[in-house]
DNA sequence: AACATATCAAGAGCGGTGCTCGCATATAGT
DNA sequence: ACTATATGCGAGCACCGCTCTTGATATGTT
């Protein structure tokens, strides 16, 4: 299928000067140099596109993020290169990390097909909480809070590589916390919900970022 | 200007149905019976459409997060009050939150007008800063953090309200992580990153958003 | 070799979009 | 009464996603 190659490559090209909502199929037909309507025979439509180049990011994020993750052996500095990669990931491809994190298209449903790469990285973090054998416990931890995180809680049971969990359900609660904070701050500073509020240089954000990364590390309970 | 109003009112209207990237200057000319081609004598372009509905979004938003907020005197009860009234008006009018904290349109650069309505909920996370008097310090919070924070500090000391600054900068940078914390989180239940992992019952979702709001108040020194 | 079939690409066309421009009308000011 | 300004309309341009018909090419079968 090397012309389906080709569509999302062009496709990934066109998403570096544009953002999601502005990917034209027809743009990337005049870059392959086909009609329009021949792309269809490959591609059932524009949602179907976008859903490709979704997975495609999400994989290219987490290859990136985890060969930085795996060569660190420091449990904190681990967690701490994981959020840099992924910052840094989203400030070398803004429009690829909206089309992940953005706002979703129109009436855009997830597909099955994106939620396993979309958890790589998030199983990066719970591979760390588990070398960890972090048991923090939490006062606002409530028995209905962790009856809310019964399916993800009953997922991480199961999940392959972990023969034995070592990590509280607080602790989950918390890396979920992190996790989801790694990303909003992201989207924040990408999206320009800083202005006027951290510096503006590149130095600037990136200390305030890697002050975030180690209070969540504190939080956590990750040495 | 009463065609403007009529005209902000229907777009808001097309909201209730369609994402931002959707919204359709004929269709709201349509709704007002009129020629699309008149719209443009009231509203320059689409973006500036878009403009001053983010604007308007951003009041609406914080008319009702303040007053709810005004009525709880126990600090910490407040920040809660604000984060769930803040949740609960993205779930009401998720078109409009995804105005506000979504991917930006196109290249779309948001205008000085939008920053002092943006800033409205912060503002009141920052007086419950100084009425507890955070004294909060963090061993992450380095001298180049606080330098980082330079802009927002010299804002925060010249604020009108503010005879005299009773708070740490390392709270303030804490208060600040706080709250791009409860809007990355609504975001990420709203946008759908959470399918599988918090129950998708509505008692679970607004059961970990409140222990999320509980651990942020723990980690800014909210009594 | 001749025929049948499946694969791919092209083009025209439909209904939608943002936006501009020329023209008409209505209202207001002098 | 005359002018100036404000307001609306409709046609039209270039673009969009997508469908359908047509035609060329390749592949396989007898």
């Amino acid at each position: 299928m090397a012309i389906l190659d080709a569509i999302t490559v062009a496709a990934n090209q066109q998403l570096l000067e544009v953002g999601p909502a502005d990917l034209s199929v027809r743009a990337v037909a005049r870059e392959l140099g086909m009609a329009s309507s021949a792309i269809y025979r490959y591609v059932s439509s524009r949602d179907e596109l976008l859903t490709l180049l979704i997975i495609g990011a999400f994989d290219d994020m987490a290859d990136v993020v985890e060969v930085k993750a795996r060569r660190v052996a420091d449990l904190r500095r681990r967690w701490k290169a994981i959020g840099l990669a992924c910052r840094e990931w989203a400030l070398d491809e803004p429009q690829r990390f909206a089309l992940l994190y953005g706002s979703p298209v129109a009436g855009y449903a997830a597909p099955q097909d994106t939620i396993a790469p979309a958890t790589r990285i998030p199983n990066l973090l719970i591979g760390i909480l588990q070398e960890a054998k972090v048991e923090t416990t939490v006062p606002a931890f409530s028995a209905r809070v962790a009856r809310s995180l019964k399916p993800a809680l009953s997922d991480v049971n199961t999940w392959a590589s972990l023969s034995k969990r070592d990590f509280s359900d607080s602790a989950f609660a918390l890396g979920l916390m992190a996790w989801a904070h790694v990303i909003g701050s992201i989207s924040f500073e990408l999206f320009g919900h800083r202005h006027n509020v951290v510096g503006d240089s590149m130095a600037d954000r990136r200390a305030y970022f890697e002050f975030e990364l180690d209070v969540l590390a504190d939080l956590m309970g990750i040495d």
